[in-house]
DNA sequence: ATGCCCCCGTCCCGGGGA
């Protein structure tokens, strides 16, 4: 079973891209990040006509997460548990849980936190606090959870091309990075790094300067398993073929095969 | 240097992304 995770900016303007993936056999599950649409938007007759199911966490402009595959999706769960009263008022669409053959995976869409410091940077620490909480449920329960997504974090120096060239931002804040490390702390397992411990394992590249030509690119992309699915990780990759299509995201797919 | 590029909205600029 692959599970496969991948922000596509914009499910319009990707939709084709995302198509093409799942017929291609690569995957039997997609968490999506970024769908730019509402669920009323959402493309369901395109996924059900190649056999897909879906199940999606969408908002007009912004964000929007999304479950997809050729296996049944049950027990849809929308958004993070509460912590504070200021979560009570949180409208953006982040993250969607769901069971699919066995294994409970979560489509996470964590916020970028730029300008940092300020109000959006303290958004995404409460926002990384929250999904710590349900990992921690997930772990205690010892479910076979896989959490994939846009974590905006690059946990090493060696996931980043140039880490001088993001000293103070939000992406490499040792805030940031530390939220991060306390979810591995848990229990969980960064598959890419799990598989792939030399690094230059990127999953981004920006539009600007020529960074896909120059290979500038950065690892925030990850799927963290819980100890009963990292158990059963027999390998991880990052497809980069996407990345290199004609109007791509500036993300690219990554991947785990568990058993 | 916070721009280079890309996506969205009721739209030819500005907000947001990373």
């Amino acid at each position: 079973m692959r599970i496969t995770c991948w922000n596509v900016n914009s499910l319009k303007a990707r939709l084709g891209h995302v198509l093409d993936y799942c017929r291609s056999g690569q995957t039997d599950c997609l968490l999506l990040q970024e769908l730019k649409l509402t669920d009323e938007a959402f493309p369901h007759d395109e996924f059900s006509a190649i056999g897909w199911n879906a199940a999606a966490h969408g908002q007009k402009t912004y964000n929007g997460v999304a479950i997809l595959s050729r296996h049944d999706i049950i027990d849809v769960a929308k958004g993070l548990p509460c912590l504070t009263e200021d979560d009570k008022a949180d409208e953006q669409s982040r993250y969607i849980e769901a069971t699919v053959a066995g294994f409970r995976v979560g489509s996470i869409y964590l916020p970028n936190g730029n300008p940092c410091p300020g109000p959006k940077f303290d958004y995404k620490l409460a926002w990384m606090k929250r999904l710590h909480s349900r990992a921690q449920v997930l772990f205690a329960e010892e479910i076979p959870a896989v959490l994939g997504g846009d974590y905006n974090v690059m946990p090493q120096d060696i996931d980043c091309y140039d880490p001088s060239a993001w000293a103070g931002d939000a992406l490499w804040h040792m805030d940031s990075r530390a939220a991060f490390f306390s979810l591995l702390n848990l229990g969980y397992t960064d598959a890419i790094r799990a598989i792939h411990p030399q690094g230059a394992q990127y999953s981004y590249w920006d539009y600007q300067a020529g960074a896909w030509q120059r290979d500038n690119g950065i690892r925030i992309d990850h799927l963290l398993l819980s100890p009963e699915a990292s158990s059963r990780l027999k390998n991880a990759g990052i497809d980069k073929r996407p990345r290199g299509l004609e109007r791509p995201s500036d993300h690219t797919p990554v991947w785990v095969e568990v058993v």
